[in-house]
DNA sequence: TTCGGTGCAAAAGATTTGCATATGT
DNA sequence: ACATATGCAAATCTTTTGCACCGAA
């Protein structure tokens, strides 16, 4: 079985909180690794209803909440408005094709660098941020 | 009268696409360039109001996609999910204080220079970009 | 047995749309 | 006159919440 790390965590968690260990949840956990990030609600609701159609919305999404607080995803809203979960993994960011939807990642140290600077510039105590380039991949740009 | 440019652009933009010059859009202009950038629909609305309380949320939200797409305004969403509206200019990035809502602008050519070079690595044609940092505002860290 | 969890349906908040009416051109 | 704009209310869309029932510990 996959996904050791993830769900030993998540067991951690639950078991520091006192909270449960339900079917419901290791289904989620496993569409959302399955996913390897980026999926909506939408999309994880649906690949959990392959597993299991008796589970509903509501649950997804309060496990996605859960992940969240229990530091294993990360909830980002793109342009469209719409959240999406990936892995929590530091110090990434995006790039977006406007066309067919490819999301990449991609790691720069000079800015996030630079980002130090600007935010020591305006005296601002940094907690995270949000760097996403929008534009067409080589593929939707040929057609 | 202020705003002359502005409303140089949105009549030429109107004329071009045969669409009608209301008292409306005159308002809801003036109110988002007075606005001076990040104001929400409910804050437009609200200001809207006071000039002329008969102007209908609809008619906000129908005029503000018109001042977008006649390249008056740009339409932003960061973390909390709320529509901002700003007025048209390049190459900046916001700064937001987690606290007190504060937002400010910052232009880095480095970072501009950077994110060029990275799309051209992963062969994208690049459109715009979305760059926030998050944290705690001077003000805000010492309470 | 006891809380927390689930699923449904209903609520909520932001934004959009249908439609009859009003108004620029 | 005619086509577009407006304002209201209702519809949408995503996400959240209330509540009765279920199930893990």
């Amino acid at each position: 079985m996959a996904h050791e790390a993830e769900r030993a965590a998540l067991s951690a968690y639950l078991e520091e909180k006192s909270l449960k260990h339900t079917k419901q949840r290791d289904v989620i956990l496993d569409a959302f690794l399955d996913a390897r990030g980026h999926a909506t609600s939408e999309e994880l609701y649906q690949l959990v209803r392959e597993v299991n159609p008796n589970i509903g919305y509501t649950t997804v999404y309060r496990t996605m909440k859960l992940l969240v607080d229990a530091g294993i995803a990360q909830e980002r809203h793109f342009d469209d408005g719409i959240a999406r979960y990936e892995i929590e993994h530091q110090h990434h960011d995006h790039l977006v094709c406007l066309k067919c939807g490819k999301i990449v990642e991609f790691e720069s140290p000079l800015i996030e660098a630079t980002q130090e600077q600007i935010a020591a510039d305006y005296k601002f105590v940094l907690k995270r941020h949000r760097h996403e380039l929008y534009g067409y991949c080589s593929h939707c740009v040929e057609s």
